[in-house]
RNA sequence: GUGGGAGUAGCUCAAAGGUAGAGCCCUGGACUGUGGCUCCAGUUGUUGCGGGUUCGAGCCCCGUCUUCCACCCCA
């Protein structure tokens, strides 16, 4: 039996209502903020990530699928969406002379790790990408939108983290200043943060071992570095969020793992997830754009890791997609009349199901019955010589006859009134 | 990449080194034109894969694959 490469998953029909419902909330969300949808490409030159990333991020240096084309060039599977959407929008004139420019997409990123509950090598994420404003209005409308996302799917007891990392300008100094700190703790440190000393002085802030913890207390807190604007910047966004009913947790140690933010990072975690804790995670990289050769274009975005937000649900119950009618017949004639029927059916939008093997009314039910068919749709001996069809409704019971030129109008009025019944 | 646990029927799980089992599911029957409930019967199988130890391995040993958990990191 062949098997799948680790950490790369089936998603089977039992669990597309549950996926359908996030990807489909996500849609909508995304519309009445009025972001509109882009498709980028899974395979990207390496530089894309390399440069947009940072060559130094864990991402970047042992987390990618890299191969060669047969051109001897360097491509990588995105691990991320964002760096791609860049490139996109620096590269298209259409957009990227727009005053603004709103993007949400969907798709599979791909990234080498060690799978585990919450961490896959292939996941998918639904993200959103805001271009062309400074104005924190932008940091509160993508959050607003995963805050909109989050209610209506229901994942319940989730935080909101929220931090700044400032500047290039001011962030320098802090780094400067971290890093001399820790420097002279450097023998208290445990070996994973002496490395991070010398690669990533602010991931030091994120380690859990005691004593690292413990340096913690002392060390020096980004916000008393942040620059007037950046300062500005960050109690509008706090003034937004307070003002429009979002919650959210100051966390002066929240640092992202990419290179390309700028003053905004933002999370919004559970603890549902296990070892991990975050279901989506964004900020603002006002420097990306003309890192990618772009004109100097402020954007702020975030991603969500739809496998993540469906962990978080597994227990909710999802509406389940079932068929219409379930066709039951008894061979010969009445099956070519039962084909004729699942196609007038399915012609009027109504979804019809049938199986030519089946024998015996009993087995068919049992099918039906299997399906969750909201009616089954009977054409025996009995209804061929009334040319009549009889509809069962399987939930009810209830059974009745009617004239086959009727029995699209008959079945569409059921329907409809199920429908209001389920939504009233 | 590091460290630990696990892998037996479609699923959830049993089986002191001595003949592979239960529940659910599935298939059929009781009920030949009526599903869900009940009862009865039946199939559940290369014990992940490959080696080794042993008279004998699901069980012990080695390797490998997959998976889970944690670390690292991240959605």
């Amino acid at each position: 039996m062949l098997s799948n490469p680790p950490g790369i998953e089936d998603i089977f029909p039992d669990q597309i209502d549950r996926w359908n419902f996030i990807v489909d909330t996500a849609r909508d969300v995304c519309r009445t903020f009025n972001y509109k949808e882009i498709i980028i490409p899974v395979l990207e030159y390496t530089e894309v990530f390399a440069r947009g990333l940072g060559d130094e991020t864990d991402i970047v240096s042992k987390e990618m699928f890299t191969f060669e084309d047969r051109g001897g060039r360097s491509l990588t599977l995105r691990p991320e969406g964002t760096a791609s959407v860049v490139r996109a929008y620096a590269g298209n004139g259409d957009y990227n002379r727009l005053a603004a420019s709103k993007f949400f997409y969907f798709g599979p990123m791909f990234r080498a790790e060690r799978p585990q509950k919450g961490r896959l090598r292939q996941f998918n994420q639904f993200g959103v990408e805001f271009f062309g404003s400074s104005h924190p209005y932008y940091d509160y409308e993508v959050i607003a939108v995963m805050d909109a996302v989050s209610k209506r799917i229901g994942v319940g007891d989730y935080e909101l983290l929220l931090n700044s990392i400032g500047c290039p300008e001011c962030r320098g100094n802090y780094i400067r200043d971290l890093e001399n700190y820790y420097r002279s703790h450097v023998d208290e440190l445990c070996d994973d943060c002496r490395r991070r000393l010398e690669k990533n002085t602010l991931r030091l802030l994120d380690c859990k071992q005691e004593g690292c913890n413990a340096l913690k207390k002392n060390a020096p807190v980004i916000n008393e570095y942040l620059c007037e604007t950046c300062v500005t910047h960050h109690s509008s966004l706090k003034e937004l969020l307070t003002g429009h009913g979002i919650s959210f947790k100051e966390d002066p140690h929240l640092v992202r793992g990419l290179d390309y933010y700028t003053k905004t990072t933002f999370e919004f975690v559970t603890t549902k997830l296990g070892g991990q804790n975050a279901f989506a995670a964004g900020g603002r990289y006002d420097n990306l754009v003309e890192l990618f050769g772009g004109k100097p274009t402020p954007a702020v975005g975030f991603a969500a890791g739809i496998e993540r937000i469906m962990l978080i649900i597994q227990n909710e119950r999802i509406p389940r997609r079932a068929v219409d009618a379930y066709i039951i017949h008894s061979g010969n004639a009445t099956l070519s009349r039962a084909i004729e029927l699942a196609e007038i059916l399915r012609k009027n939008g109504i979804s019809a199901d049938i199986d030519p093997n089946a024998k015996g009314f009993k087995n068919q039910f049992k099918k039906a019955d299997r399906e969750n068919a909201k009616f089954s749709l009977i054409i025996g001996e009995e209804e061929i010589e009334k040319n009549s069809v009889t509809l069962k409704h399987m939930s009810s019971g209830d059974q009745q006859q009617v004239e086959m030129r009727d029995c699209v109008e008959a079945l569409r009025k059921s329907l409809n009134n199920d429908t209001d019944n389920e939504q009233g």
